[in-house]
DNA sequence: CGCCTTGTTCCGGCTGACGGAACGTCGTTC
DNA sequence: GAACGACGTTCCGTCAGCCGGAACAAGGCG
């Protein structure tokens, strides 16, 4: 692997996950390099666009990552196919929408409407969180009996009941939908999402505030979602 | 500059750009590479998480960049201390509010909730605009008299009137908001922010469908783009 | 079957990356 | 204010590792 490829990433992954400006000495010490190694890098990242110098010197990554990433999951065929459902499966419900996919053993989250309520959740969009632990993730599961072995690598990482899993999988399953109470005042439902007959690899899911989720609320947010699901899954499999 | 590194986000850009699988030799046109430098470096990226092949063998690029965007522009100052009055502004107006920030002549568009109704806009999160064609960037552009030379910049990449810009720049700095009517059947209104006595660099918009922006509805939308925007002027400033 | 294109691997040549050292500057301490 | 230490930047000799032409394997098409 090319050396000066693996380091530049590694620089502008420790300055954007920094959030902050960096001293050279500090961004060093992170990544383990010479500073004038670090340095030469570093300055062809600013003349690429991905960084830049604070007027003390010191290196902060600019919002060129961002401006790239957005436009890479605006152009993901997942995200493009459930845009619409997800407006309106917010519409219906009036709470906060998300889309996730699979990715290894987590899901991402890939677009989200949030609720115009002052109720803050602290899954964010493009942040990873592992399948087991989401509606949407464990919808995307029960999917996918033919994975055993994405549980079993679940649960080497993460400490879990593997068996209380599976039979909540299973329950998903019969249902055809899934829910999480991981986050404390919160409820959250989801459903899988499949392309054709391909496995299923996202899923949509409604997150509220408990004691917003009423059984009425909770099943009327079923019905929707069970239909945009089906709605999503048949739209995408007819292409 | 490191001409690897260099190589790596010209691959990188290009594979985020196509939004589908790219086959190799066309990725060796399109960025100007051998077939074997291009096939060494594709790997590099694949081994560090940013680039993946399908089953065809064809490169595409991972959902890795945007969860670092997502991951940076989350631990934006600009974008963490407008989040509350971003949903308090679509609260009050139930309209689609956004965020952005100057990047040379341009805003980038950092935050955004959507109004649950069936309109869509065009900006997306993580897009670019000319600031003289956008609400907020008017209101960016009126709040730096002392940026002359943008007005210049902008200029000349854009074909445009650049004293009626300037007239339509004073009368934003008297009322104290901008307007944008650019897209056809759109009207925003965006207002400035500053960050203490330092220059402003980011805006608060509102925009809907022309139809449903009654002269009630903008004097609403008006009166809390400047109220919010003074308070997170203000609640910038103190710290 | 033969031709063309493509993806991948290999390897010799040499360029450009590497990092130690030196220099200038800033902030801190005594 | 002087000495010190830490830092950012620049320089340059060395050589690792990047480069790319060429060869090989695998399809795809006529």
């Amino acid at each position: 692997m090319d050396r000066a490829v693996a380091r530049s990433f590694a620089l502008l992954e420790c300055l954007a996950r920094a959030g902050e400006p960096m001293r050279l000495a500090d961004i060093c010490r992170r990544v383990g390099l010479q500073k004038s190694t670090a340095h030469r890098i570093l300055h062809s990242l600013i003349d690429l666009g991905y960084a830049a110098q604070d007027s003390a010197g010191r290196y902060l990554a600019t919002l060129r990552t961002w401006e790239l990433g957005a436009e890479l999951a605006a152009k993901h065929p997942i995200k493009r196919a459930a845009a619409g459902f997800l407006l309106g499966l917010h519409r219906i419900t009036g709470e906060t929408v998300s889309l996730t996919v699979l990715s290894g053993t987590d899901v991402v989250y890939l677009d989200k409407i949030v609720a115009p309520r002052p109720v803050r959740f602290m899954t964010r969009v493009g942040s990873r969180a592992p399948a087991a632990f989401t509606a949407g993730g464990k919808a995307i599961l029960a999917a996918r009996a033919d994975r055993a072995d994405l549980i079993a690598d679940i649960a080497t990482s993460h400490p879990l009941d593997v068996s209380a899993l599976q039979v909540e999988l299973e329950e998903a399953r019969g249902r055809g939908y899934a829910r999480s109470g991981h986050s404390p005042g919160v409820v959250s439902i989801g459903v899988a999402v499949a392309i054709g007959d391909a496995p299923a690899e996202a899923a949509l899911s409604v997150s509220a505030p408990v004691d917003r989720m009423t059984t009425a609320a909770q099943e009327a947010a079923i019905d929707a979602l069970l239909e945009t699901g089906a709605r999503m899954s048949e739209a995408l499999s007819s292409r």
